[in-house]
Order: C-alpha cells, then structure tokens, then sequence
DNA sequence: TATTGTTATACTCTATAACTATA
DNA sequence: TATAGTTATAGAGTATAACAATA
C-alpha cells in the first residue's frame, strides 16, 4: 500500500469543488425531475440510458452496469417504470435467460418533455456562469478523468467486472 | 419561462462527465469510507465540517444548512454519530433552544485514520490523470460555478433562506 | 458451472408534519 | 410569532443472499 502524501491544495480545493457541484447540480436536477416528471434521477438516468440507441430495446444487466445498480436494484427500479407505463419489458429471442427492456411511447414523450426543463436547470445552474472556452475545458478534463475511472480496477482488485456510469 | 433553447453538443458532453465522474468518485470514496470507518457519505461530511472551525461545536441548524439536509435528517445522523461516541452534543449558553455539537477526541481520531484512505482514494481517481495545470483549471471553473450556484435563488423563488453546500 | 434475473428481507436514509421549548 | 430541535411515521431506495431457469 503506497503511502499517501497529502494533497495539495489546489489539489483538495478541486476536489471540494467537484463534489459540491455536482451534490447541488444532483439537488437541483432532482427536484425538478420530481416536480415536472414524477421521476427520481435514477430512474431518468434508465430512460435516457434506453433512449440512448435510438433503436431498441436493451438487456436487464446492461443498463445495470451501465449505472452501478445491483441488478436487484434494477429489477425494483425497471418495476416502477413499467408499472407506470414508461418501459416495457420483452424476452430476447437470442437468450431465454435475458430480458429486454425498452422505453414506450409513453415514456419517450416523458422524458422529451423533462428534458426541456432538465436543460434549462443544468443552463442556469452549471452553464450561465461559464464561457465556451470554460465549458471545453471541463469537458475536456473531466472527459479525461472519467475515461481513467472506467478503466481503473477498484481497489479491491475482484475479478467481477463491472464497468460503470453515471448517466 | 424562458425558452429552453438545446444545448449544444459540448455543454451536454460537460454536463454529463461531471455527473458521471461525481457519481463514480463518489462511489468510490463510500466505499472507502464505508470501508475503513464504518462512516456513510454524510456522515464524513458531518465530521469534517465539524473539524473545520478547529474550533469549537456547531449548532444543529448551521450544520443542516451547510448540507442540505433536513433538520430532522440531521438529528438522525447526529445520533447516529453521538451514540458511536463521535461527537457530542452540548447545550448552548448563548440560546437555549441550540443545540451545538462538537467532535469528540474520538471522533477526530476516526476522521484522521479516514482522511488518509480518502485521499489516497481521491488521488488515484480523480487527480493521477490530471496534471496541476489541468487540477488549476478544473479548481477554478468548478469554484466559479459553486459561487455561482450558491447565488442562484431556487426555481421556486421560495423566500426561504437554505445556503447549501456538499462539504 | 456460469449467467440472467427475481424474490425476500433487512437496513439506511430522507422528508413531512406535529410537537415542545425557548426567543 | 418565529425559531431550534425532536419525534413519529411513512416511504423510497439499496444491497445481500437464496433461488429458478437457461446457457
């Protein structure tokens, strides 16, 4: 175990940073979820995850990997969605074992009309303050971050793989 | 309202790894955290912000309003804290109806074993693809838009007052 | 045997509202 | 009246482990 030299810092300010925006960024987005959709922001992430490919539906176990949910997790979470009627859960052709899972009509035209408000909470909160030049930089840099954190093992080096996301 | 106009390709890409690297680091610390202290989320944000002042203890609802949190949450966390003998809870002199709370020695011990997990933690994921140039930039984009975010007043020009922040 | 998904279960956390007491 | 904090309560969400079915 590497010893750990303490941070910087900048270098702890960043951090700081980083993790208060994105707790309010979460808080906001939230509640305007709630407000408008009657949506957790779980369960907005598994209808944009499934409005993704624009194509079809996807299995039970891709979408959970795709958001760190335990598959229990996500079998509670696609319940309520299909109780609800905003997905839609089919048996694949290819594997019995597999269950497909897709967004409904209904459920697409919910989360086209959460978006509107979505961007326009992430424009006030995240982007107003921020100049283009700003705006590429982050994306840069926190591209860069996320792509090292998909291809770091956790630290309990466990043979279980487990790519993650966050939307 | 005004109309949401879509954001451009860039500022969706921004948005999304910032959400999507907060929620993976935050992972990551719990787990750590969890780990190594037996501590949740919010609960290490309760004991650092109660080692900040290097002082002395705080009262409950300055506590709350630095995280977000209802005050009833808090109270179950505080409890939470106080009877793993972490902090404790003292009334205040000034105000009867305060009540401050202060970290124990214990509970500093526990936060200094924590700290130096955490950061080797947040060192691995977040800064060791990251160089200073590039921790400098993410610093102060992300500290202008927490200024900012602070400043925003919620949606629901609600006239209560709830300043906010994720440690 | 390994993988997919569900279920049962138990637990943590959160917020709302009603309440007490101080200011 | 307004504020500080607690309590009761009820709900959402989570993960673990045991399980069934399929590969």
């Amino acid at each position: 175990m590497p010893d750990a030299a303490p941070l910087e810092p900048g270098q702890l300010a960043a951090y700081f940073a980083l993790m208060e925006v994105g707790g309010l960024l979460q808080h906001a987005v939230e509640q305007q979820l709630r407000d408008e959709g009657g949506l957790s922001y779980i369960q907005f992430q598994i209808l944009a995850v499934l409005s993704e490919g624009a194509d079809g539906p996807q299995r039970m176990t891709d979408v959970a990997d795709r958001l760190v949910h335990s598959r229990s997790g996500l079998t509670y979470q696609i319940a309520q969605l299909a109780e609800a009627g905003w997905v839609a859960k089919t048996s694949s052709p290819d594997d019995e074992r597999s269950v497909m899972v897709s967004l409904t009509p209904e459920g697409r035209t919910l989360l086209d009309r959460v978006m509107a408000g979505h961007v326009q909470v992430v424009q006030r909160f995240l982007l107003d303050p921020l100049s283009s030049e700003d705006v590429a930089s982050l994306g840069d840099v926190l591209g860069r971050v996320r792509a090292h954190m998909r291809s770091v093992p956790p630290r309990s080096a466990a043979p279980r793989r487990k790519p993650r996301s966050h939307l």
